[in-house]
DNA sequence: TAGATTGTTAATCGATTAACAATC
DNA sequence: TAGATTGTTAATCGATTAACAATC
């Protein structure tokens, strides 16, 4: 999909979804209107980063003076993440986090529709969780190649990860989300993104540790 | 704690932990040494890069024509991220997620200690997860003031999230990690780390996307 | 009108990358 | 020795920020 801006970067799709959570709570307080100077102030940003950002989101432009609609850009920016979703995945381990995922509803407001969940354990085969049914591991090429779904969620453990991980990509995902902590090999042409727990605690940590040095 | 290095950036920081899991795959193969070289290839890096950040976490140089030891570079790694890290942590939720968290043991590793968990669910007060007993939320400031802990983890509810938050920084906390799906206000001198699921999300279908127009 | 806010252009800053001398 | 790899310096690149004319 094309969008006419130039560079639309990792750190600005990054920030998207924090504009919408505020956004969401000003709509909550029934704001009507709101500047690009005032989301920066509250969400520590510069000012012309923000309206950088917004304008690869919002159709109409905003209005001097006034900012823009809240409703308005809460809806662009849906759109714009939207228009980036891949409708369809499906998600393999179905233990403590895999439920958790399975349970969650959010995903939807980004566009993400889990079709299916895989698990080697037959206590689990059949039942469903949130309406979606798990299905034995065995089954995960036929499934998934009869789905089309193009995105594969790992939630198994660590040891279990890089099999899942082949297997999912041979039956046609092209893009692995990687909640096992654990290092992933993926040929060219696969998009990995690993949930890294770890990395943000490294992150939340040394702020904190430079917090208390004060 | 000093390093010596300057510029440490939230990016090199946020590798650390994929080089880290890399590693120790590498470990448990029983390779010995590994050069900065291959591991940028493998991870997709640029070995200059490689080498700047692991600059920062060793404590002897690596040797020409060898590279690194695999088990001295990762206990390198541990300690600088492990060094960053506030031992102790509350947590105040314990609905799914939350349950998950206190499950996990894999926080251990980079120094994390999950002292308590509070909710406001009576069923759960005293029972213990994973070690962990359960309070009634009420106890929050007593408990938390006593235990000294500067670390709180948020996994309520969206509504009742920014209450939490403020409890916590009323009680001494001065890092938040978030995990509910809503936006945080908090004041100057508190870190603040969002959890943020449709970040990641946004990302890996952005480059899926890309990845499927081919 | 006056002035708040827009979107954009140009300057700055910092991270990434390339190149290379030093080393074993 | 020859050459792979190190750590570092300098060049490049891209993201952030400041400044400002246009707008209502």
């Amino acid at each position: 999909m094309e969008n006419g801006k130039e560079n639309l970067s990792v750190a600005t799709l990054r920030r998207m979804p924090s504009y919408l959570r505020y956004l969401k709570i000003l709509r909550d307080r029934e704001v009507k209107n709101i500047s690009s100077v005032a989301i920066a102030k509250e969400l520590n940003l510069n000012p012309a980063q923000v309206k950088k950002d917004l304008a690869f989101a919002t159709k109409s432009p905003g209005k001097p003076r006034v900012g823009f609609s809240v409703v308005e850009l809460i809806k662009d920016i849906e759109d714009f993440l939207g228009c980036y979703n891949i409708k369809d995945a499906v998600l393999v381990g179905v233990g403590k986090l895999g439920r958790t995922l399975l349970s969650y509803n959010g995903f939807k407001n980004y566009g993400l529709n889990i079709v299916a969940a895989f698990d080697s354990d037959p206590v689990l085969w059949n039942s469903e969780i949130n309406g979606k049914t798990i299905y034995p591991i065995e089954k995960l090429p036929e499934i998934l190649q009869a789905s089309g779904a193009k995105m594969g969620i790992i939630t198994v453990p660590k040891v279990a990860a890089q099999d899942v991980c082949d297997m999912l990509i041979s039956s046609g995902v092209r893009g692995i989300w990687n909640f096992a902590a654990t290092h992933l090999n993926v040929p060219e042409g696969v998009a990995l993104k690993n949930e890294d727990l770890a990395a943000s605690l490294a992150i939340l940590s040394q702020q904190l540790t430079e917090l208390l040095k004060e």
